[in-house]
DNA sequence: TCGGAAGTGGAATACCGATTCCGGATCCCT
DNA sequence: AGGGATCCGGAATCGGTATTCCACTTCCGA
């Protein structure tokens, strides 16, 4: 590989990721963002055991094209999550528009589990991931949109102060996955639970918690020690 | 049981899951229970996508014993699957003995995440069961107990009168998994999460739930639904 | 318009794990 | 103890999917 040229137009870049995911040919570009949008379909309804071949029938394309983007399948679905970071953090950030800190709060943790119970596979695959978002990255943004919605809701009293950012997303990405199970056709069910869980959320003094309150930075370090 | 007669053994019953479940040698039913405990083992440890060799070497017997006895790996994990349930009956009926009904209740809700967090991936298949437990099955009892808890604990006003079993199962079984993700080592953060929503459980009126209460009865039929 | 670099489809290959098969070992009854 | 039914181990088989490869097509700059 390393192509070889002339003279060392980019050679010498050892992570020039961003070389790889803007091809030069317009047509080889557009063929890459099919496939990544037929990944995204195809893992939601079938989990990422579908095969990779359904996803370049899906994408229009041969399987070579999807291999030659993505060297192996988890690098696909690495990517397609990479993609659903960014639809995450529009919500986030949608929500944190609205001047209303607890109804902010509220609106993203409707929208949360919704989202990821559209793409149950994939969010299992979010869940797992625990190395430091690098800064700037839409993984990283996210993660403070949501610390900034809780503290929002908190400082205006919304909900109760012995909770972190990290419970609130563990809490309801539990409600996901509990309710994909059932059916995402269930949209009901779904909001029975994040109600439940809301007025728990809202009970200050309720119970006293054991642990602290957790956020994001505690959470990854916790997936860490587990072996895997 | 059955043990065999000196004629007409039982070659014709056609049904007879029993015979296969105690093998006439000594030896064999052994290997057997020993098959069993390791995959119970090995799946919580790796997944339902161990390899059927990796149960096979813990268990100390060749992959030929493992599928004579279990004719395929679904059947494997079903039998572990269905040994779950006797356990969780255990814990539930231990439950039920408690006189209080809220601490009945309590006790239950603590215990079963706690115990799915440390068998995550049998639990998602305990999940997606969506054939009706025969009568005085172990799953069936289960379900009549966890019945039987959520009942008692609404008539002590101890919770909601607005949810059901199903509600119930599936808050907590999203605790679960969402705390098994993180690392079952972490018991504190699930018990962070039972009270919260213990304490959503117990706000009644707090928040009128969109829906109707869900049992067994009716969450199994929304998983047939789902096509799958 | 032309030439060749860049990209493509999909057959061939590589791999991995479930299931089958059978010569040999083990048990159990007499 | 003897002998046959039963069971065992694990190599061979089979099936299914990821990945590689290359003859052929398409794009694009000159």
């Amino acid at each position: 590989m390393v192509p070889l040229e002339t003279n060392g137009p980019k050679s010498q870049d050892p992570r020039n990721a961003a070389a790889i995911d803007a091809p030069r040919r317009a047509d080889a570009r557009r063929n890459r963002e099919r496939v990544l949008a037929a990944a995204e379909v195809v893992f939601a309804e079938s989990g990422v055991k579908a095969p990779v071949e359904e996803v370049a029938r899906r994408a229009g394309v041969g399987v070579g094209t999807v291999c030659r983007n993505f060297p192996t399948k988890q690098a696909l679905v690495e990517a397609v999550v990479g993609a659903m970071y960014e639809t995450l953090l529009h919500e986030a950030e949608d929500a944190l528009a609205d001047p209303d800190p607890a109804r902010a709060f509220e609106r993203f943790v409707v929208a949360l589990p919704d989202f990821q119970a559209r793409h149950r596979a994939l969010a299992d695959q979010m869940a797992s991931v625990n190395m430091p978002a690098p800064a700037a990255s839409p993984r990283d943004k996210l993660l403070r949109a949501v610390s900034a919605l809780v503290a929002r809701a908190q400082a205006a009293g919304a909900i109760r102060a012995d909770i972190g950012p990290g419970d609130v997303s563990m809490l309801f990405s539990g409600v996901a996955h509990a309710t994909a199970v059932a059916g995402e056709r269930q949209p009901v069910l779904r909001e029975r639970f994040v109600r439940i869980i809301l007025d728990g959320l809202r009970a200050e003094g309720a119970t006293t918690l054991p642990g602290r309150p957790l956020d994001f930075a505690q959470l990854r370090r916790m997936r860490q020690q587990r072996v895997k």
